[in-house]
DNA sequence: TTCTGCAGTTGACTCAGATCAACCCGCCGA
DNA sequence: TCGGCGGGTTGATCTGAGTCAACTGCAGAA
């Protein structure tokens, strides 16, 4: 997988990074910019890199760059479920925590920005701005966990991977107009760990899409929505009725 | 079920709230206090009562003084999942955002104290004491979100159950220690919707939890936890690998 | 070029949990 | 006192997705 930066002709905001948008110094003065590149480092991490480990104190903030990084929970007999994917401009790391809950990995080669937490903490102190973009994206990203409890919670198979598969394609081109082809992020071995379902599992549904006319794959990892409207229907939040069996969910009228 | 306000005893925080702990009230200084009060209202909210309506503009914010609020999301064909719950001195409301993506519901008698959203703005602006005290709630929340995809993702109908179980005697008894009767803020259909299951899986699983001894019921809504181990295990967080036979989320080992 | 290994796919079979249906029981109102 | 109702339990059956296993195809090493 090639390393890309997004708009790298971008001006630049924070000296040693660039970040942009989500990231944390986008809304810095420029002087606590300056205070903030002297102690920030740039790294890459390869695939399956472990970026923050469950109970593990955390020393560093970061921001990534490029690449897209998966935040998993094990249960002690090892059963994984991804409980968040974070994208080019996020924010990764978990202020006023002495430890994370999860632990962070790269999927696919990562490019990350880093500082020190006392660093970071200060900053917060002083600068509102900064602090109100950090609240900002935990409540995002409050609002997209949410969003997939519902999708594991009541969605079958194909919803969930349907779902999935929108999710991809609404990051790369919110409008839901194109048609260029998607890279897909993760294996499918993570995308059945995003999902609450298994490996084989994804790829039947994957398979059964493709033959539905609703998506097609150049190779197992680049996707092209055919048809936006029906992989909308098909992830369940089509505007008709869904023709789901399931009852789950009491479809039931209320008082 | 009857309305308890908790510490009724604690000294006054805010002047019509008496909220605590977590509320909003109990980081201002009095003369913010003073001001916010002039715009509060207390009231009451009776079972089912929607509290925040989904795509609706958030027009006021509250803290919750007593009783248990659902948060709700659901699927267009009406399948339904609780994303959350909010106990007593919870903050509710979505800063930032001019809707709600979830809808708020009264599980059971809830008292209020509800102010309107630019007042806690302003406040919000003028002292960082409060800011930070929301942010914290919403990264708190954010873990405990995560925490219920991982259930959600991965754990089986018992586990999920003895899960909700553990989340009602923590609430009330952190320890772990005690053997009293704790009351389950929920039905059996609401579990369900919590949990992604059906009212009818729910009921047998704590009927067999209850055969194997765990815990026991004085009535459907009363919880005596009788083993907070065994529970502790039947919830796929015990220390010794759990006997769960499906796969699901890779095993194996990794490099 | 062949060998090896990994990622993904496909097939056959099984089982946990959904579905459909009956039933129990405490409560409230007539 | 009765009847209806809502919440909860239990039973019989069905099915979607997990499990186990074989197979494909590509990519890198020998």
């Amino acid at each position: 997988m090639r390393l890309d930066v997004h708009n790298s002709d971008v001006p630049r905001l924070c000296l040693s990074c660039e970040a942009r948008h989500r990231g944390v110094c986008g809304v810095l003065e420029p002087s606590q910019l300056v205070r903030l590149s002297r102690h920030t480092v740039r790294h890459e991490a390869a695939p399956g890199a472990e970026l923050l480990a469950p109970g593990e104190p955390v020393r560093r903030y970061s921001n990534i760059l490029a690449g897209v990084v998966k935040l998993t929970m094990t249960l002690p007999d090892g059963r994984q479920q991804i409980v968040g994917l974070q994208f080019a401009p996020d924010f990764l790391g978990r202020p006023f925590a002495q430890t994370s809950e999860v632990r962070a990995e790269a999927a696919g080669f990562v490019r990350l920005c880093s500082f020190p937490r006392e660093t970071l903490e200060e900053l917060m102190r002083e600068a509102p701005a900064l602090h109100q973009r950090l609240h900002e994206q935990a409540l995002r990203e409050l609002d997209d966990a949410r969003g997939w409890m519902l999708t594991l919670g009541r969605k079958s198979a194909s919803e969930r991977v349907a779902s999935f598969l929108l999710l991809v394609a609404r990051r790369a081109d919110p409008e839901e107009q194109g048609e260029s082809a998607f890279d897909i992020p993760l294996g499918r071995a993570d995308i059945a760990d995003f999902l609450g379902l298994t490996e084989e599992t994804v790829s039947r549904q994957v398979t059964s899409l493709r033959k539905a006319g609703i998506i097609s794959l150049e190779t197992s990892r680049s996707l092209v929505v055919a048809d936006h409207e029906a992989l909308r229907n098909a992830a369940g939040e089509g505007s008709q009725g869904a023709p789901s069996s399931r009852r789950s969910g009491r479809t039931q009228s209320r008082s």
